[in-house]
DNA sequence: ATAGTACTGAGACTGAGTCTCATTATAGTA
DNA sequence: TACTATAATGAGACTCAGTCTCAGTACTAT
């Protein structure tokens, strides 16, 4: 069972015409760099790390990888993550896809995408919330990572 | 409301027992720096960046506080974090103080620990184990921060 | 076309974290 | 106590993921 399998269908258009959007709201164009990056994110469905992408996108220089990932980042389209090893990882922003949380391997460090019921979110917010709000923080999201060995890894 | 309000009182002799057992374990001494870094930690009471344990113990070289942590870590004693920003955070591990989870700033870093219900974990690692089997991963553990401005950021 | 501005690639640079090595402390033994 | 073997330490060199600079290129608008 796939936990995206009841998933509305992905809408390329509809998704590069946001990602434009966003992109002209912080000051930039949608180049072919930029779409570059974005895509190879589309199209492997998990967060990757830079040696990823440069393995993905051959012909992308390293230094306008980390930029483009930079400037995604500040246009709301790229969120990194912050990984078990080294590595940053990098995914594209929860609400153009969906509120999700990880499966992290903690062997070879590779990263899964996993979505739990509408419920359990619930749940999980309104516990989160309280604790926070009683230790004087407000709340901007959580994350929620689980950690253990890849089927490969085991 | 402290979120530890109902924790055993700490007993110091008993925890420095179990951190000499473990070093010894792994083939290391209970050394005056490795105790400083310890007790950097048990006093602080929140997870600690390496700026922060050279300002609480000034005296200690960077380059021996890295080690000590890296040390520390492989005898299970301690645990490091990777944070939202550049900087890993060390704290103590789990079985010497308690599961719990960490309230981030997204501002300045701080981090504070927090535990949620008893009642919360169980439903929380049902769930999560269910969707880990689907994708066969062996879960080991889980991570929840939740990200928000703390009460001095807000 | 021209000007103004954004984008890009190459490579220098930064700094958190690691590694090396010479010296010092410790535990064990006689 | 003296001696030996091994572990620990501090100084600083080093690594390399990530950032910054800058000269050249591509857009965009008029
Ligand atoms: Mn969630
Ligand atoms: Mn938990
Ligand atoms: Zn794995
Ligand atoms: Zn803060």
């Amino acid at each position: 069972m796939k936990a995206s399998a009841d998933r509305a269908p992905f809408d390329r258009a509809a998704f590069d015409r946001t990602v434009r959007e966003r992109l002209e709201r912080s000051g930039r164009r949608y180049t072919g760099g930029r779409r570059s990056v974005v895509e190879a994110l589309v199209e492997s469905g998990h967060p990757l790390s830079i040696s990823d992408i440069e393995k993905l996108r051959p012909g992308l220089p390293r230094s306008s990888a980390y930029r483009h990932l930079v400037e995604l980042q500040q246009a709301g389209i790229v969120r990194r993550l912050s990984a078990e090893d080294e590595f940053s990882r990098y995914e594209l922003a929860e609400d153009l896809t969906e509120h999700h949380h990880h499966l992290v391997c903690v062997s070879c460090g590779r990263v899964v995408d996993v979505t739990p019921p509408k419920s359990f979110e619930i749940a999980v917010t309104e516990v989160l919330d309280e604790l926070a709000t009683s230790e004087g923080f407000t709340v901007q999201g959580h994350r929620l990572d689980l950690l253990g060995r890849c089927a490969s890894c085991s």
